[in-house]
DNA sequence: GCTGTGATGACACGTAGTGACATCGCGGCC
DNA sequence: GGCCGCGATGTCACTACGTGTCATCACAGC
């Protein structure tokens, strides 16, 4: 992070990473798949949260219910994290397209397993995966609001608002 | 195409593809920005219809319908270009990470022009992204059932059918 | 026949990412 | 105490992507 703030993500090769960090370029490759993969590290952990959540979720939640009940718990390890952290790290994504890219694979990773447990859920295709993208769609906003709004703002606000605005357009 | 149901994407090398054509790599990279734009030029094309056909969506229709509408239009292209094409492509595209990222964020560029395209229709935020968003996830599911399922069917039902399900979903 | 211009080639270079092998530190074990 | 095994790290070599720079070539206009 701190290379990158100094240089930008372009501008930091792999080998300073590394140097930084006391290490060898080639030891950096076996923690991190790539180099973007060191922005990205602790998705598993969001990603597991958030279906143990959608698992957990009262039984007669709708599919989309049990999705916002899953990323209200995705909104809590946010919030543990706060926006401070969040807002510098998405400025270096947003200066990048690569990294974009990986962002949004993320995010799909987190539509895909949402579907998943839906279908635990018993919820059928093309319900779960529609409610499960539906649900990302709504993070994506509420998430963008975050980082764009006023610092100290609860995210958990910003996820209903955008959740309530969703049924409503596709009412 | 040819080299890469030959020997994968990875497997191919950018020096191979200029060979085929006839060209040196440097000229290679003058036509395409990097080696997985390749397969996805054109899009932009499509990006221009369906912004095109949701500012000319009635007047009266709610910001989810005019993104349908725009769906229809590039689902009228994809229907040109058949399915038999599309299917050959998406398998290179399934077997590598790095080209499903470049797929994403050219969706993520289709979400984005149709926010803005709702905006200039008099549409607030975040109702405009939320519609936008909503509606790419219509065409995913949509197009995934088209790759995946028998030969020769019309996409516009299955956006249709995706569509419908949506909103039940939502309700 | 001259000249400007756009497309292509030739070449060199930096960096991401990987495979193969060497080395080191450390805990267990006879 | 010395040996062994193993996981983590380093070293080295190599391929391929992507880019900057300059040369070359074809062709249109005058």
């Amino acid at each position: 992070m701190e290379l990158f703030e100094e240089r930008g993500f372009e501008g930091t090769t792999v080998a300073d990473i590394a140097e930084r960090a006391g290490l060898t370029k080639r030891t950096f490759f076996r923690y991190f798949g790539d180099k973007r993969e060191v922005l990205f590290s602790g998705t598993e952990l969001l990603e597991a949260g958030f279906v143990e959540a959608i698992a957990a979720a009262p039984a007669d939640a709708s599919p989309l219910d049990a999705v916002a009940a899953g990323l209200d718990a995705m909104a809590d390890r946010l919030q543990d994290v706060g926006d401070a952290g969040a807002r510098k790290r998405q400025a270096i994504i947003a200066a990048n397209p690569d990294l974009q890219e990986r962002e949004l694979i993320k995010m799909n990773g987190f539509a895909t397993a949402a579907a998943a447990a839906l279908r635990d859920r018993g919820v059928t295709e093309p319900a779960a995966s529609l409610a499960a993208e539906a649900g990302i769609a709504v993070l994506r906003i509420a998430f963008a609001r975050w980082i764009e709004g006023p610092p100290g703002q609860d995210i958990h606000e910003l996820l209903h608002e955008s959740l309530v605005e969703l049924k409503a357009v596709a009412a």
